[in-house]
DNA sequence: CAGTATCCGATGCGATACTG
DNA sequence: CAGTATCGCATCGGATACTG
């Protein structure tokens, strides 16, 4: 029996050996997002060590989740999901709804990364929908270490930038980091935090308008507002019980 | 950012941190099974060091998945599942379907448990389906190390023998592990392993019919069954596009 | 850019023994 | 029965440096 397995003919056991340890459920994540550069799925998990991305690569690779393939070059390597990886999307799907619904209070503030944030909505920008000219969009989070960051639309290329890149601004938004966070993930609508105030976008009519159409949110947004809705519904209905 | 977090405001990451390291999941999937009693969890778990058990019981208490409860005298103590703890059925059910269908090869010896699976199975017999006079049940494992375990069934109670328990025996089960293992996760059905001889039933002809009706299959044999059904479904497509 | 190699301290894991 | 306590070893996490 070898180590890091448990000795059960079951399949939990068996997939647990697979995907239950540090850091495995979140490189999977990222590759159904579709990354597949070793350094971009670095700059998507902040913090794992670079050795212990690679070992756990090779893991996936040889228990037929993930395949490396060469550019023809063989300058560059991709990691894919087989087809074993991409079904994992329902276990990954599963956690992330049950954690939306019982493991997901207010952000603390260690949690807030700029940076990981417009990252991960670079991802999530719909390039077919953009104006053909490139659009400028910058980000001001009031009182984070770095307040100015960047998204440079155009259909060809989507970036993400720390320093300001000289262009015109298009589009300026505003707001507190955790509040375009809880926006970003579902837990707020866009509509709602600008009537409110707390998500202020400047900039031309129509671009404001078009820019929502632009961003698909998180992936993990429906589960989180409908996680949102149904504790909301639970409460409400503790309520009525002891009202 | 305490240790074990992954410092992210994410739903999937959050989970994780509760689920994903090693022993969690089969914790969980052993309280998802209705097991309280902490000597009655390591049973499930051969091979989890006990402290190591204690802590992960603590920590899920911590993390509002599991609550304890005294017996009134305070002598003895039930782990059982918060509403956030039976939710994990889901997570538990995606990893094990994912397991059956891509991680799940037939079994080494090494997994093959004969003391294992009788006490699954005691956990899944129909106390209401039962006959009021008890039934003793014996199981002939041929080559396994220890040969002879019993089952004795009663309404009132189900409990394993690995020592002849010196009644006399109503049903014989005699059986390849490895096929009763595949019978029991739904690999194989009962019906065609008898027809085949590699399960053999012996006793009142009465009692051999009315058997399996005492007996669920393991929760995760239909995802096994289903997952069977597709791969051979899949080479059968891929035959017929070779073909 | 895309990793591999190495080092070190901290934690996790597994085995054994002990307690009320 | 239901855990605690202890201890050695392996792995992890983080840092730094090196390679093609």
């Amino acid at each position: 029996m070898g180590a890091g397995t448990y000795g059960q003919w079951c399949p939990v056991a068996h997939a647990s050996e697979i995907l239950a340890d540090r850091w495995t459920p979140l490189i999977v994540r990222e590759l159904l997002a579709g990354i597949q550069r070793f350094n971009d799925l670095e700059r998507g998990l902040p913090g794992i060590p670079r050795s212990l991305l690679a070992q756990r690569l090779h893991r996936l690779e040889r228990d037929g989740v993930v395949r490396r393939r060469m550019s023809p070059q063989g300058r560059t390597v991709a990691y894919e999901l087989t087809p074993a990886g991409e079904d994992l999307q329902r276990v990954v799907d599963a956690l992330g709804t049950w954690g939306a619904r019982w493991a997901f209070p207010d952000p603390v503030p260690d949690e807030l990364d700029p940076g990981l944030l417009l990252w991960w909505m670079r991802r999530r920008i719909r390039r077919e929908c953009l104006p053909e000219r490139r659009v400028v969009v910058q980000f001001d989070f009031p009182v984070a270490r770095k307040e100015h960051f960047w998204l440079l639309l155009a259909p060809t290329e989507v970036s993400v930038c720390i320093e300001d890149p000289g262009f015109e601004v298009d589009l300026l938004v505003i707001a507190d980091l955790a509040t375009f966070y809880r926006v970003w993930l579902g837990r707020l609508s866009l509509e709602q935090s600008q009537r409110e105030g707390t998500v202020a976008i400047v900039g031309r009519r129509e671009l404001i308008r078009a820019f929502p159409d632009w961003l698909d949110l998180s992936p993990m947004a429906p589960a989180v507002r409908a996680a949102s809705l149904a504790m909301s519904g639970v409460a409400k209905s503790e309520n009525e019980d002891t009202g």
